[in-house]
DNA sequence: ACCATGCCCGTTAACGATAACAGTGCTTGG
DNA sequence: CCAAGCACTGTTATCGTTAACGGGCATGGT
């Protein structure tokens, strides 16, 4: 009923019905004081009684800017993932910018299309959590947009980005595992042309240094990409005559696949792993997990990459590079009488 | 380097690169065959160089259509939501359209900021999981694009919508719990005034009737907002002289804050919940869960919207609605002898 | 009386891309 | 030899909004 075949009405619209010219109604709704109060309160209604909204696109034209980021993550499906892009979108919201979201579900060739899709809506920014370990298809949105990189670093770029600190968490976690007496320990880990695989499998190798140790390489199992491969990793790591006598994973897809292959060859391990997880806490096993706050990685790239929009006419600051620590969180077993330890505050 | 002071080169700057006009930079980079092949190269070769992308907020302006759609969800860190949402980019995508993400954080006040928000970006369509029971706010928006509701049905409004079948999966899973014995079964449910709420309160209650069996009002507990809510109903439940036989919970994060409950009692008891989750099928608990394919809902959603918009010209048709169905699947005890089942085939 | 000053509001010209139209030069047919 | 047609490319106007400027009108100071 309100517009003739397009969208909706224009500013000529409730121009016309207020009896003013659109420049006015343009004034009254960017709350310019040169508009006398009777022509703002006739604005007003007709912009009530049109049901009137501004035309972003046509704003984002004029003004020169969207007022949008864009994110790229791995795998939304993954808690980790969509706790980091509630970060991004706390942020993003409260310094007035909405986030435009791509998933590369893990595959790296998906991704330039992804990236160059969000620079064509003109995003002001872009949040990337890298599918792969190269990086050079990031090298042409650059030339537009600031690009901060989240979970993994740089490769070849100069970029600002977030980590985890995967090291230390790793090289903790395993100590965990040394400190209760258990020396061989099987490790479980994505593949590690990934930074993060990389680095804690040294963490891994730094703890087992620090005590003199040398870990067993046939216990070590690398480029486990999702659970069913890290339950068949452990399945066969537990038929073996010496099997380990406990298990380091990776992260959380890796843990609950090897919790799956425990479950079902009916034993148990000590286990340690990177990243928290639902109902950790009451799976009846020895378990240490690496917890840290994803929506905060979220939002300290919000902040790197607002704050670089924000001063994108000085001197550029130099990349910066920020770390989210980790926390070792020891989920006990049930007769080990240690019920109401650090278990869900809020969540 | 490459711009003076805004974002990138235009078409005027690839055209004077390549001594030709603006107009024939936008002929070529549409495919439009009236072009010289020399041209077409000279324009390409300044595209490259200069790195140009076509700005798509000044298409948008042009050509009337941003190109993207919007989703509203109450809460993205529930693997549920991140699953619809991923289903509704693969559908957009397919059909060349870009997602514009708001997280509501179940606050029903929020939430029509948030939709004024992507009408304003011009969003041609909108999917909402509404927060609230009421959703008057919507009126406004509809009056834009169309919108398509999931998860809750549409109240006082004409809109399509995409649920899942609340009603005959609790009934069912209910069932299960009766068949097997069970007659004291106790409701853990969320706020009864939403949709999802309400009605599998009464596939909860039919199921009763169906074996004449009359629940135990004394054992309903609505309200639930949390996990933590949950736990702290469960262990009430727990204390009580005539504890519950059962317990039935109508979404995932209930489950687990009753799973939650029923660990640190050190005790355990049949449940069953709506939703699925990970590790469900290792708990050691007879434990049956209402299944279903949250990304067919966003599929189903987008399908919904994208078809509405392709035939927005013509008559407008009756309001659709649409449902996913459930299945209800049983994970056993360990000593249940019932290892592979049907766990992960991929995920 | 006269110009300076402010207030309020309209006009014009962009932002970048493109549909519609208008050439330009070259070939073909009568 | 000119009209008509074709292949190719440039001009103009437009999408909805807004910065910059200009103009009418009233007030006030001299």
């Amino acid at each position: 009923m309100s517009a003739r075949r397009g969208s909706g009405p224009t500013m000529h619209d409730v121009g016309r019905l207020a009896e003013v010219s659109a420049m006015t109604v343009s004034r009254v709704l960017k709350n310019d004081p040169g508009v006398s109060e009777s022509t703002r309160e006739r604005v007003f209604a007709a912009v009530d009684r049109l049901g009137y909204r501004r035309n972003q696109t046509a704003r984002s034209l004029r003004l020169g800017g969207s007022g949008m980021i864009g994110l790229v993550v791995t795998n939304l499906a993954n808690p980790f993932y969509s706790r980091l892009a509630l970060g991004v979108q706390e942020v993003a919201t409260e310094y007035g910018f909405r986030m435009l979201l791509s998933n590369s579900a893990e595959q790296a060739d998906r991704e330039p299309a992804l990236i160059d899709g969000l620079v064509d809506h003109q995003v002001e920014g872009l949040i990337v959590v890298p599918a792969g370990s190269r990086q050079q298809h990031l090298a042409g949105a650059m030339r537009h947009v600031p690009v901060v990189l989240a979970a993994r670093p740089p490769a070849g770029l100069d970029t600002d980005c977030v980590l985890v600190e995967d090291f230390h968490g790793a090289r903790e976690a395993t100590a965990c595992l040394l400190a209760d007496g258990h020396t061989r320990i099987a490790f479980l880990g994505n593949p590690p042309a990934l930074y993060t695989g990389a680095e804690r499998l040294r963490g891994f190798w730094a703890a087992h240094e620090e005590v003199g140790v040398e870990p067993d390489h046939d216990l070590i199992r690398q480029g486990l990409v999702d659970a069913a491969a890290a339950e068949r990793a452990t399945l066969d790591l537990l038929a073996r005559a010496d099997r380990p006598a406990a298990l380091f994973c990776t992260n959380n897809r890796i843990s609950q696949g090897a919790i799956r292959a425990l479950y079902k060859a009916g034993t148990t391990l000590p286990l340690a792993g990177f990243d928290d997880f639902d109902l950790a806490d009451v799976l009846g096993l020895p378990l240490t997990v690496v917890s840290y706050d994803a929506d905060e990685i979220g939002r300290q790239a919000a902040r790197l990459l607002i704050d670089r929009l924000a001063h994108h006419d000085g001197a550029p600051p130099a990349s910066r590079r920020v770390t989210v620590p980790t926390r070792v969180v020891r989920h006990g077993v049930p007769d080990g009488a240690d019920g109401p330890d650090g278990a869900t505050p809020e969540a």
